[in-house]
DNA sequence: TTAGGTGCAAATCTTTTGCAGAAAG
DNA sequence: CTTTCTGCAAAAGATTTGCACCTAA
């Protein structure tokens, strides 16, 4: 658990106080790294372990988290912002594969922008901060399923 | 005006009516095809030359236009759904450039991500249908500004 | 003539905010 | 102690929906 340990030190480091709300927060999103919750979903998960946080709370930790670049706030157009754990502080290098019939969402980790990135940066002269690119299709479990 | 007939034509030959409304909505799409415009924006621009219509209408025909691929429903993060006009109908080779500074989206249409895409295909059995890419950053105004 | 479309207002859903009380440092 | 947080309820936005009235085909 030296996730949560080194996330609370920078909270603190930056003049934030730690509080239960907040540990439990960061909790749930730790352990449920793999699954792009919702503020709702994180809401009801943390509510499990501590019934009287309140929404309102959910959403101000999860903007604050995002300030401090330990989530990253993401939008797969259906009408909710999700929440991804940055896997390190300058890490932009994740795409989405979206799965259109059953609606999974699993990660790739491989980059493999770098040329294109460069290509913009030099035609457009764009200077690139950050990227985010999803592939929209079927996974292979619904595939072999319809067959 | 070749674009609006041909749109119209689709409409009809799939059982919609063609309705001023329509009309006038698909007009404004394809004069500010640049724009990456709300359904608000959409609907002061309509309402310019047809007081009438109802900001309802402009949703529910901006779905309509998203179900024909006339259009792609985009979320850029800022909490409203923006409406690009497709190229062509089996298009999903665009990208776009967002500028943190002053917010504006520029579009870039080379490719680029056959390998990657290929490459994913490959790896994780995923059929890829549609892709999505965004790069934040400066822009080149932004930029020159700044010195 | 009639199925589909429209405008309006109300409803819904997600996210934000004001405020008085609570608690971390 | 004091500043920051929290929960609650209300507010704010964006989008959707129910319904009675229109209108394109």
């Amino acid at each position: 658990m030296r996730q949560v340990e080194r996330i609370t030190q920078q909270l603190l480091s930056q003049g934030y106080k730690l509080t239960p709300q907040r540990e439990a927060t960061l909790r749930v999103l730790i352990e449920h790294q793999e699954d792009h919750l919702s503020a709702e979903d994180v809401y009801l998960l943390v509510k499990e372990k501590a019934p009287d946080i309140g929404l309102a709370t959910v959403y101000r930790t999860l903007e604050l988290l995002t300030d401090l670049h330990v989530v990253e706030k993401m939008n797969f157009g259906d009408g909710v912002a999700r929440y991804d754990l940055r896997h390190d502080r300058h890490d932009h290098h994740h795409h989405h594969l979206i799965c259109l019939a059953c609606g999974a969402i699993q990660e790739v980790m491989e980059d493999g922008l770098e040329e294109l990135e460069a290509h913009v940066q030099r035609t457009y002269r764009f200077t690139v901060l950050n990227h985010r690119l999803d592939f929209q299709g079927i996974c292979a479990q619904c595939a072999s399923e319809k067959k």
